[in-house]
RNA sequence: GGUCGAGUAGCUCAGUCGGCAGAGCACACGCCUGAAAAGCGUGGGGUCACCGGAUCGACGCCGGUCUCGACCA
């Protein structure tokens, strides 16, 4: 059986980080690619729990840094950004290992996802119709032009009607007819290791993780964000936005605290239903210490990939 | 001790004239193609504090009990 690049994938706090660096520390010619959709904004250290300088002066990291928090990042950034790194690597002989929380991220690399393109005039419109129109009638729209599109969304949800229109009325093709959808999963190159957890105890591991951070000064890194421009794609980053509402005087540090560690739960159960619709996973249930159980099953693959 | 108010889903609370018990949040399940730590859909859940009464019929009306709060003593 042939195997390629390693995937450790886990939801946030699942230890994946942890897994991963023990295993690059006995590879020296592993180099790890975090694929987390908030880790590549400089500053946000702290609240996205960000490897460590001593880790990452021991380990070469990929992805981590990649644009200001001012700017705006994307997924076809990021697919282009981690592909080339793994090029990178692969062409000095090193193993490129994938630390994976962002599923969508995640996919844009290891799959064959072709993205549409943009088309900022189009959805200008869109948005602007959107207000006076209401959803129903974009989703009528869509309906009429592309309805396998339409098909596959809530008509609800205004972002992805507005999408899918902007793709359908800019580029002249059918949304529908870019890729085979997320729900197809064909055989890929990359191995992939979930680590998984029992609900009640990741809900521990998140609330202690959350009170960690704001001991290790969380409040003050998002002050000093608080004081430059912000996209609004890092504003919404967990632990950021409700420390921003605090700063703001909308609520007490405390009721902060306990809206992060709320959301951040939710946000670990909706990692956990992305990754477990993917059949090409294998899961590795832990339900104490990450490294000492994980370890043993990835330094198995580990042999037989190299 | 007295007066008034409150008691309904895990939490915060709506509930009109007596006519099938509701919302938001939480929770569970699902979706996801250039914002994804985002955005959306579905669902489970009730001794309406308790006991008794009048009524065809009570969360609602009458009598009593308990708990909490405010005020008065």
């Amino acid at each position: 059986m042939t195997s390629g690049p390693l995937v450790i994938l886990g939801s946030t706090a699942s230890g994946k980080s942890d897994v991963a660096m023990a295993l690059a520390r006995l590879h020296p010619e592993a180099e790890l690619i975090a694929v987390d959709a908030m880790q590549v904004y400089s500053g946000m250290d702290i609240g996205t729990a960000k490897p460590s300088w001593d880790d990452r002066a021991a380990v070469q990291h990929h992805c981590l840094d990649l644009v200001d928090v001012a700017d705006d990042f994307t997924v076809t950034h990021f697919a282009q950004v981690a592909r080339e790194a793994i090029a990178v690597i692969e062409s000095r002989n090193g193993c490129p290992v994938l630390v994976a929380g962002t599923g969508l991220y995640l996919r844009s690399v290891t799959d064959p996802m072709v993205v549409p393109g943009r088309w900022p005039e189009v959805h200008a419109e869109l948005e602007a119709r959107l207000e006076v129109a209401g959803v129903e009638s974009l989703h009528d729209q869509l309906v009429a032009l592309d309805p396998v599109a339409a098909a596959r969304m809530e008509p609800n949800n205004a972002r992805r009607v507005v999408r899918a229109l902007e793709v359908v009325l800019g580029s002249g093709r059918l949304f529908s007819s870019f890729g085979p959808g997320l729900d197809t999963y064909p055989p890929i190159r990359f191995e992939q290791f979930g680590l998984r957890w029992p609900r009640p105890i990741l809900t521990d591991r998140i609330a202690r993780r959350v009170h960690r951070m704001i001991a290790d000064g969380l409040v003050a890194e998002v002050e000093t964000l608080a004081r430059g421009p912000i996209s609004r794609t890092a504003r919404q980053a967990l632990g950021y936005k409700e420390l921003f509402d605090h700063l703001d005087g909308v609520c007490s540090l405390d009721a902060a605290i306990e809206t992060i560690i709320t959301r951040t739960r939710q946000f670990a159960v909706r990692q956990e239903r992305w990754f477990r619709r993917d059949p090409r996973i294998r899961w590795i249930d832990i339900d104490d210490d990450p490294v000492a159980t994980a370890l043993p099953v990835l330094e198995l693959a580990w042999q037989s990939w190299n």
